[in-house]
DNA sequence: ATTTTTAGGTTAACAATGTTAACTTTACGG
DNA sequence: CCGTAAAGTTAACATTGTTAACCTAAAAAT
């Protein structure tokens, strides 16, 4: 049975495909065992309990987002339109991947309680991906560009969640919304200090 | 049994209580009844299912909210002023009552699927306090009120999100970070469309 | 070559969950 | 006093995450 790729990431890969098929809830051990063809006791072997897999699918995760992040930031192109771009691939990622994004970020705290944090080092990487950016165009002017960067990303992540939830209007179209969004992102890079 | 108080908000009550004092997680059916002194059978005969009781909540959640953002919003002081309280009265009001802040807006979506649309008015209506504020200052530029007010919205609740995740860098104090977010929201105010 | 250890996997069970069918009790109208 | 409807309980079902005990096969040790 060791035979056909190892048992761990098969498990791993049909997680996957059931978080992203069925959603976050019906991700079972039970379900998942069926579907790689094995008994639900053989995941314990490879996964502490279910909170580590999932931990597992975040990494994943993390390393899409990492990937799309850093595409975009490619210093190739002016600081305004990079930070413009940045900012675009972050929502592209939550928006094209919400059940990703749900286990990464929005799950319930105590649910991923037992998350060690040193993982979202990761997380901390983007932030200061941000933080160059701001501290590249505002050079200069008396500001904190992980204070800036954290509410810039308070503001994507809030927008993200909201339309994940489903929480924004009907009758506003998303494209409408997250170019809104990024134009009043923008507004971080002007130095007015009234 | 009738005699000390319905049955129903006795219910809601220790829902409440349990919510507050373990968690969401730690809300069970059984829980409840043991702690009302009644069957778990019994919750059913006064709500559909859990996510009926849970609803319940919500609007006890919704209506603290709704008071305490009248309250900030009271037209008795000069309008940017107002803007800055009610900004915080919100950001307060999700750090403050951190499980009633997830119940309502960031509970699963599947979990809450089956919560009706039109309950929701209520946050509705608590963005057109933030359009009206918006509408008073911005009068005469070009601007979609309701659209900048969601995008406010956006703000403020990443901000809270991530506050109440412990997402944020631990040496980052709640205040300054809360302070900035406030101060950021501010910009919205100035007709600036370069 | 035979025994022992160990890693990988299964069976069966435990406790807890949301929910429901069937039964009992209580109250009240005729 | 009887019947009916509401209020509440008992006992169960199906599903969940998780674990103890067992099995099995390969590798290591004697």
């Amino acid at each position: 049975m060791t035979a056909n790729g190892d048992l761990r990431s098969r498990i791993l890969e049909q997680a996957r495909v059931l978080l992203l098929k069925e959603g976050y809830s019906a991700v079972s051990m039970r379900k998942i065992a069926k579907a790689v063809g094995c008994t639900p006791t053989s995941i314990y072997i490879y996964f502490d309990n279910k909170d580590a897999l999932i931990h597992a699918l975040i990494e994943e995760g993390m390393e899409l987002l990492a990937g799309d992040l850093a595409k975009a930031s490619a210093p190739d192109s002016e600081p305004r339109a990079r930070f413009r771009g940045t900012c675009l691939a972050f929502l592209e990622f939550g928006i094209q991947n919400p059940e990703y994004y749900q286990i990464m970020f929005l799950l319930h705290p105590e649910k991923m309680e037992r998350y060690p944090t040193d993982k979202y080092r990761r997380a901390r990487r983007n932030l200061e991906l941000f933080a160059d950016i701001l501290r590249e165009v505002r050079s200069g002017s008396s500001f904190d560009p992980m204070l800036s960067a954290t509410v810039l990303w308070s503001l994507l992540h809030g927008a993200i969640s909201l339309h994940l939830a489903q929480r924004l209007d009907v009758g506003m179209p998303a494209s409408t919304f997250i170019d809104q969004v990024v134009e009043h992102a923008e507004s971080m890079l002007l130095p007015e200090s009234p």
